[in-house]
DNA sequence: TTTTGTGCAAATTCTTTGCAGACAC
DNA sequence: GTGTCTGCAAAGAATTTGCACAAAA
């Protein structure tokens, strides 16, 4: 479920103006991909779907914004094992489910197990944590058998 | 805490050798080096400290043998942002605490908030989990302030 | 006009691979 | 002796960087 790619991508463009970026044809375009994506796209999925509408796009243009994105905690990148997903609708660090059989990556936010966490290893550990990443394969609703 | 490095020494020996593989004193060595390291160390430390001994190891003789581990279950690889680290003392899924200031890895096992995760994943999201990887980042008891 | 963004190609970094010679069994 | 392991160098893959040109403000 995403919440609502419209303000996500008017917060995404009010923050790179703030900050003194220039909203560029190409930026716009990316940060509204990112804002309706559901799919946690890699660098890659991301600059061939933006080739549809620029074709003089590039691969480079595409890491820079997304780094500076990232920079501006606007985009959640999800490390994978050799690549980088992103999420640009929920940019703060929450679970994500990926199904080892269909490679789709399920948000996983709303999980209780979790709530404590951060309490915990404060306690157990004298850990302050302040960022996490939370990974989980297994099989999906529709790949599980039966 | 470590549990049992001479224990895991003989067990990575002896899946090694029971799958066919061969005991090359360098193998033995690394293996070895896994079985005592406490430090989640990654290719190139484990290289380097290898050729205090062996000066003539590559670090394609560690990857290979990383990887060849790894396929045994006997290494855990922890994903990193741009590498990855090895566990040859836990080589189950675990959480790690990484200090984002001296970048020390910690064991997080003994976590009780997971201890109920999957049975969530399962009923919430009709989701099998098989596998995870949880990083969490933050400042240890040594780095935190007072 | 001035500063920032862009594309291109080259560079980086970690890891894997191919192959001829070396070694375990 | 035979099949596996090794080192070397080259290849791969994702990402970053340097630079001259282009475009935003």
């Amino acid at each position: 479920m995403m919440i609502e790619p419209e303000l996500r991508y008017q917060t995404m463009l009010d923050t790179l103006q703030k900050n003194g970026g220039r909203l560029t044809s190409h930026r716009l375009a990316l940060i509204h991909l990112l804002s309706v994506s559901e799919d946690h796209p890699n660098a890659m999925m991301l600059y061939q779907k933006l080739r549809e509408q620029f074709p003089t796009i590039s691969l480079a243009t595409v890491y820079k914004t997304l780094t500076l994105l990232k920079k501006e905690g606007q985009v959640l990148e999800i490390d994978l094992h050799t690549e980088s997903h992103y999420d640009g609708n929920k940019p703060y660090p929450h679970p994500h489910l990926i199904c080892t059989n269909c490679h789709k990556i399920i948000d996983g936010d709303e999980i209780k197990s979790l709530k404590n966490l951060s309490a915990e290893l404060e306690e157990t550990f004298l850990f302050e944590a302040t960022q996490y990443q939370l990974v989980i394969f297994g099989l999906c609703r529709e790949c599980k058998p039966e």
